[in-house]
DNA sequence: TTAGATGCAAAGACTTTGCGCACTT
DNA sequence: AAGTGCGCAAAGTCTTTGCATCTAA
């Protein structure tokens, strides 16, 4: 497999190898994801591609994101019930969700390794570790003096 | 912690004992959780309602999901990007989620005990055993010849 | 030149909400 | 009798799609 495209140039390559066009919308999704370096929403990649780009409409903002996950470029999870979120594809990691505060923080995918390997053991499920979204209750939603 | 509910009458009872009214749509919901016994979308809820109870809408079901996860009889998980899906207490399991072709398996949540504790430690973290949905790939959907 | 990319607007899937009547208690 | 719960329909969110136009290569 290629190794993860994290920087603009990289990305623009991507874009360019596979015969598809490297335009100001995409040039610009692009160096916000890597700006950020962390999962956003379709809504915020949005926002942020119009302060520089007003006239960028959200639909082609999901239609590069597809074209990206095509390419392999970024990936995207789904957190609790709200919108999925996107991140580079370099950035391996699982995402721990509050159902309280509805925080969210990435962990290293490494703490998946164990169950990954159960998982395959027991019913060759094959866990895609990009996509690892568990939810719970972060230590700032627990009481401290213990539930 | 009040023992699941995971009988008709269980169910009814707690309902009636939270002041709340045990009406014909609430009984064949429940009993049409108590059928199944495992995971349903919301719509597949209503269909399965409807063939009973015609007139019962949607959104009535929605109102009694969301009254059942508030007495602690059912509990939702969102798989994949598609609908939540609903399921008695009781059925304590994880959710694996086929990428390719979309297949959804119960497994015990005792697999997910030794991640559970790394969470804990590592991030204060308390994962909700109830939520848990992991994306990945089925066994069926991985080339016999090893990718 | 020319085919892919975009903007706009409408549609689609899933879920929530407002309102007045019906039914449970 | 009293007030919760319901059906209906409309609204709300997030995402996808159709189509005419524009633009990167």
């Amino acid at each position: 497999m290629p190794a993860p495209q994290n920087t603009l140039d990289e990305i623009l390559s991507a874009v360019h190898g596979a015969a598809k066009r490297v335009t100001v919308a995409k040039r610009t999704v692009a160096e916000v994801l890597v700006a950020t370096n962390r999962h956003l929403t379709a809504d915020e990649i949005t926002s942020l591609v119009q302060e520089r780009e007003p006239d960028v409409s959200p639909s082609t903002i999901y239609r590069i994101l597809e074209e990206f996950e095509n390419l392999q470029i970024v990936v995207h999870a789904h957190l609790g019930q709200a919108a999925a979120v996107y991140h580079l594809t370099g950035a391996v990691h699982g995402h721990l969700t509050c159902e309280h505060c509805g925080a969210t923080m990435e962990i290293p995918a490494a703490h998946f390794d164990a169950l990954s390997k159960d998982l395959q053991k027991s019913y060759g499920f094959l866990l895609d570790r990009h996509h690892v979204a568990i939810s719970g209750t972060c230590a700032h939603c627990q009481p401290a003096t213990r539930a």
